[in-house]
DNA sequence: TTGTATGCGTTATCAA
DNA sequence: TTGATAACGCATACAA
């Protein structure tokens, strides 16, 4: 109910009664407010200690009584270089990016860096094309989650000397990178599979050309062949990181002949989508088919059975890969670093031990 | 292999197989290359149609052949105007942001902007800092979800020219927004628990100061209004849009006496919370309490008892959001549009049609 | 149609 | 310690 707002539309024309240029103030206008040089404000503005306290007051007050704010990109084209990482991810709409962007945004904004976010959509041409542009914006450094291992390190040749420190998937070149032992966290999925009974366990992997997706693989094969558990490479399904690649395999592997009886779901949107073709099939978790997820989110124990999951320190990640890039901006000129975290596994009951089948006929 | 380069400090000179200046090529250069003037450069960087075909020709080898790629900064610059967006959010963990960023994004990159990732952390104060950011960088535009209704709208008077949409929150101020009707999206979840037999209908509610909050605490007032559903004030909880507030909401209702049969949450992360504390209270959904939340996530359809929501066009609101902006910033001056979707309520078993106590006790 | 020259707002170099 | 002045890389008014 209620009058829409829209009424009085009356006097669009320009108010001739308004100020001729409404011209945001420059460091000229500061400087001829304070009676002082340009230069003098602008030693000012950048704290630099050989300025008469005198005038860096009359410059200061000059600064507050215009609301003068200083033009970054002025500043940029000057020194060549801005207060402004990217952050070039794959997918935003992929939870653990958006949680390692918070902590990498908390560490930028306490250093006064602006970030572009640079959504790749998994596809190498959209992130080559944001790279180029942010190399354009004269950007301080990069972080950056490879789309593909092979493009994106081609990639990196173009980027000149702009600090570059690679996030969660690793890059075949000598460059920084921050994230978890994603191999460790997979041989603790299948070992715990293992210890709790499970014979047949499959993998839902993501794409080969990923390190994360390579690496995850190769924790859950190495298990495997540790624990000489049973099947063959049909139990593996590899595809890209997200819901529809979990949900069309894991329907291929409930009607596998004989069926798993435990899969491996290598990140947090392949096991939503594992879990909802578990539930299209009416299966059970985990009397039909156990399962662990890699990433632990505020969903996961909240499902009909909660999920047992690889869990990732996702926020310190960010912190850590923005201190990294931190350094690095202001000089650190060491060799590559590598900062590997630890994963852990949170148990729940998509993994409880295995009822034999004499115990589960006997219900 | 040869001696340490070190000793020879004869020739402190550079090296002369080394490329002098590793300096990235300008204009200039371009315009030497081809044998035309800067200007000449400039035009046809910006497609302007007045320029012979063979000059463009010489220039476009020429800026392919150095590896060219204009600074945006120096552009920015001149023309006063950058080609980037900023993007105010108020909670970057909320996948309804992300969401709707994800859509903000597709068309910022077909056109060509960057775009400044802003997360307020629900703070007014970080919130007006990044403002002030964005007008010091020159961005051509801003996106804004605000963080509180009345400090918001202060902070936009020193915006000055530069152009702004809100979104999902609204302003008290003559300014675009794109949302959806959030009123109307709370009473029909309210209408739909009343309709399947509930009569104590309980609400978790958002921040009042945010317009969201306040819409659908009004929509669930007005709807309880016209179904004269039972029940006092102490059936509303009013905090943040968190999942604290959803878990520490919905344990002080279960322990009301006599507690609420069912209960509206007012956003995917009270759902959450509140899906945890009815967990963890072992109370069973919805024979013991009904739940319908606010906007419809992957996980949804896959926690215990599925959860009937109110979905939004999430990325539809953000694209719509993005196109509003670039309309203004390409200079539509037309008084302030409101562009309002509808929600759509999507019903699953947490709100199943009531037994009454009778045929409760029969099972 | 093309070129010359100037300025965007800042910082850095050099003299004073 | 301070100030005049020259860039930074680009776009444009104006002249040719």
């Amino acid at each position: 109910m209620g009058a829409q707002g829209k009424g009085q539309t009356a006097a669009v024309e320009d108010n001739p009664s308004r100020p001729p240029a409404p011209r945001p103030p420059t460091v000229t206008d500061v400087a001829r407010v304070a009676g002082v040089s340009t230069a003098t404000v602008s030693r000012v503005l950048n704290d630099i200690p050989t300025v008469d306290a005198k005038l860096a007051r009359r410059v200061r007050t000059a600064i507050t009584k215009l609301g003068y704010e200083p033009s970054r990109v002025a500043r940029s084209l000057r020194v060549k270089r801005s207060r402004v990482w990217a952050l070039v991810i794959p997918e935003l709409r992929n939870p653990f990016f958006t949680d390692m962007i918070s902590g990498v945004e908390e560490v930028a904004r306490a250093a006064g860096f602006m970030l572009f976010l640079c959504n790749a959509d998994s596809d190498v041409d959209k992130e080559a094309s944001y790279l180029r542009l942010a190399v354009a914006e004269h950007v301080a450094g990069i972080i950056l989650s490879p789309a593909s291992q092979a493009a994106s390190a081609r990639a990196l040749g173009t980027l000149g000397t702009t600090p570059v420190v690679t996030v969660d998937r690793r890059l075949d070149a000598p460059v920084d990178w921050v994230g978890v032992n994603n191999r460790q966290g997979a041989e603790m999925a299948v070992h715990h599979l293992a210890d709790n009974g499970y014979r047949r366990i499959a993998c839902i992997s993501g794409p080969g050309d990923t390190s994360t997706g390579a690496a995850r693989l190769a924790g859950y094969r190495r298990a495997r062949g540790a624990r000489g558990t049973d099947g063959g490479p049909d139990l593996v399904r590899v595809g890209d990181f997200d819901e529809n690649h979990g949900f069309r395999a894991m329907g291929q592997l409930l009607r596998l002949r004989p069926p798993p009886d435990a899969v491996f779901a290598t990140n947090n949107l392949i096991s939503l989508g594992a879990l909802r073709a578990i539930d299209e099939a009416g299966a059970r978790v985990p009397e039909d088919i156990a399962i662990v997820g890699f990433d632990d989110m505020p969903w996961t124990s909240l499902v009909k059975t909660p999920l047992t999951a690889v869990a990732q320190p996702t926020y310190d990640i960010g912190r850590e890969t923005a201190r990294l890039l931190m350094s690095r901006v202001e000089g650190d000129a060491a060799p590559p670093r590598e900062i590997m975290l630890s994963p852990t596994l949170v148990v729940r009951g998509s993994s409880s031990a295995r009822r034999s089948a004499l115990s589960q006929r006997q219900r």
